[in-house]
RNA sequence: GCCCCAAUGGCGCAGUGGAUAGCGCGUUUGGUUGCGGACCAAAAGGUCGGGAGUUCGAAUCUCUCUUGGGGCACCA
């Protein structure tokens, strides 16, 4: 990338001055190389004069002149001198350069080796799999699947997982619910659970399942049925959220049971790793996990409020004394009690299930790092995973969970309330439906995951011609139109081979992409247009480092502008044949750069709109 | 009460310790005898919530206050 080699070269030039005497020595420190924030002051620049002005004991200005004295740039760029910045700005011949570099990489164009093929893991979605995918759901998996695209255009070996929480109190009701509905379809007088699911989904899948297996649980005993019933259901469940994952251009490696855990006993396996540290307590008949071994004490328990004021005051003591106290309480959690369950041997809690998961994902298949996309709801269970990570002996830098906040679905000018249980569920489909997958993706994607999302399906659809997706996909179909009438009125100088060859769009392409430049990039349009193209892969280096898809759409949406400002000021069929030549190569890079673009955000590439 | 997140033009949001804080929408005024007008240009619009601190330099880091959102079940 660029931005390295320019700070590679400032490497050189202050160890050359410092050879020289120039310098005094010392040891060059981390120092970055931007844009500034008004594109017409320089391509990039560096302050890294100012940085060093302590150490050297000159004023910033004179080291920088320093520096550019010793800075040995050849072509790439030039550099100028502002105050103490050094300045940079791309040279034509390298602009140009990049060009065929771009048309050469076509489809890998923005991939970087930043990962260098480190294993790395990215869980998105989980939801509980008692109902079908719902849009506040798709915010959670179409964040992970662009980060899981940037990680793996970093370089990254990037695994996709969904996890299946097919275990706990919520599938019990959930087998239930189907177990209930089974039965009144047979004719049973059958009473509906009060934790049960109400959604009518429920009815279709006691439905299936009569159909393709009749009565037969009826006469299993209760709890039997309850289970086989829940598992059958799970299973449609999932198939729906699968279907419906494929319709967002999602796809996961691999859904992992969270009830595999138990059954393969790689929970027991690791149990005795707290349970050598000390940090297994038994405590009112339940097994805990306390992160410094202390013991449990009412006041600690998560959400048990104190039952009288001492208690309360001891608590109120302790937290106010120091603030460094403060910002370590004590995680302490429960890991299997009667209390949730008559037998915990056939399930302990949630947090049970992290703890093997956890060990599973570093230990077991070596994922170097895990990332885990979690909705704001599961906010407060951050500490203690970080918790029981640390106690498992391994790296907490490992774990990166990414809390987005939730969306808040307008319809018909009102929001519309969610809820699994209730049954009032929108689904993803639903919004595909009305607004389709790139306008979906694209509008989920637009801002920083900290930021809420009010999605208003009828301004989606009714703002549809300003809409910044169809924006961005339009630059793209025209990109394309130009490219369909360079063939049809083609001629030699599309680049040596008969003129009758290119009879579609990719052979016009191909063409293009294994000519030889033939003039240097000259107009401003133009040199900035590859400017623009040639950010994609800090766009991917800053996505994939910080974890932040929402610069992907930002990063689409301008370089769309730029292109239109190269479509205003720059001609490109009916030109002299040298230039239409050149900038059919610019408009095909340009192309190849969008598409790009879009598929890191899951979304199509139109050549018609 | 404790924890997490946020506060930036009218609205919605970007912003990596660095120069004159950007983008979209909206508003105003313009632009087509041109490869797709689903387009483009110009203008107006800011004490970056308040205060203190660190730093050569703070929208950015620290502390504090204010306001808003979320989380604080032996639920998942």
């Amino acid at each position: 990338m660029i931005r390295e080699q320019l700070k590679s070269h400032i490497t050189l030039a202050i160890q050359a001055a410092q050879a020289a005497g120039d310098l005094p020595s010392f040891e060059i420190p981390t120092f970055t190389v931007d844009h500034p924030r008004q594109a017409n002051v320089a391509d990039y620049a560096a302050s890294i004069a100012m940085q060093l002005a302590r150490v050297t004991r000159m004023p910033p200005p004179q080291i920088a002149q320093t520096i550019v004295k010793h800075l040995e740039l050849g072509e790439v760029a030039t550099a100028e001198l502002v105050g103490a910045y050094i300045n940079f700005r791309l040279s034509q011949k390298y602009l140009t350069e990049q060009v065929a570099v771009i048309l050469e990489a076509g489809k890998a164009w923005g991939h970087i080796n930043i990962g260098a093929g480190k294993p790395i893991q990215v869980e998105h979605g989980s939801a509980n799999p008692t109902g079908p995918l719902t849009v506040a759901s798709g915010r959670n998996v179409i964040i992970g699947d662009t980060l899981a695209n940037a990680l793996s255009a970093a370089g990254y070996a990037v695994h996709r997982e969904w996890y299946v929480n097919d275990a706990g109190n919520q599938i019990r009701h959930f087998g239930e619910s189907v177990y209930a509905r089974y039965a009144q379809q047979l004719g049973r007088d059958e009473p509906f659970p009060d934790d049960g699911y109400k959604g009518d989904y429920i009815n279709d899948i006691a439905k299936a399942i009569i159909a393709a297996e009749g009565d037969k649980y009826i006469s299993l005993p209760r709890d039997d049925a309850r289970r086989a019933l829940g598992k059958i259901g799970i299973d449609a469940i999932m198939d729906g959220v699968r279907a419906s994952l494929i319709r967002v251009s999602i796809h996961h490696d691999n859904f992992f049971s969270e009830r595999s855990l138990y059954e393969s006993g790689q929970f027991e396996r690791v149990l005795p790793i707290l349970r050598d540290k000390n940090l297994l307590i038994e405590y009112d008949d339940a097994l805990w996990f306390s992160e410094d071994g202390s013991p449990i004490r009412k006041t600690e328990v998560r959400g048990l409020k104190p039952e009288d004021g001492q208690e309360k005051s001891e608590v109120r003591s302790q937290k106010s004394e120091s603030k460094e106290q403060k910002t370590e309480a004590v995680q302490v959690v429960v890991i299997r009690s009667p209390k949730i369950i008559a037998e915990p041997s056939e399930r302990p809690t949630y947090f049970a299930s992290d703890i093997a998961y956890v060990w599973n994902k570093l230990v077991l298949r070596g994922f170097e790092r895990a990332i885990y996309v979690w909705g704001e709801d599961h906010q407060g269970d951050v500490p203690r995973l970080m918790a029981v990570t640390k106690a498992l002996g391994l790296d907490p830098k490992r774990v990166e969970l990414l809390i987005y906040r939730f969306i808040t679905l307008m319809r018909d000018g009102q929001e519309v309330r969610m809820g699994k249980r209730s049954g009032n569920i929108v689904t993803i489909d639903d919004v595909v439906d009305e607004v389709g997958s790139d306008a979906t993706r694209f509008v989920l994607l637009s801002r920083s995951i900290d930021t809420k999302i009010v999605f208003d399906i009828d301004l989606v659809k009714k703002q549809s011609d300003e809409n910044p997706v169809y924006y961005v996909q339009y630059a793209h179909a025209r990109i394309c139109s130009i490219l369909r009438k360079a063939e049809e009125t083609t001629d030699t100088r599309l680049g040596g081979a008969d003129s009758h060859v290119a009879t579609d769009l990719t052979t016009v392409a191909e063409t293009l992409d294994h000519q030889a430049p033939l003039l240097e990039y000259q107009h401003p349009s133009e040199l900035a247009l590859i400017r623009k193209l040639l950010e994609l892969e800090e766009v991917v280096e800053l996505v994939s480092g910080q974890l932040q898809p929402h610069h992907l759409p930002a990063y689409a949406q301008s370089l769309a502008t730029t292109f239109s400002a190269f479509y205003r000021d720059c001609h490109v069929l009916g030109e002299a044949p040298e230039v239409t030549a050149s900038r059919l190569r610019l408009v095909r890079a340009t192309q190849a750069t969008l598409a790009n673009t879009l598929a890191l955000m899951g979304m199509s590439a139109p050549e018609r709109m």
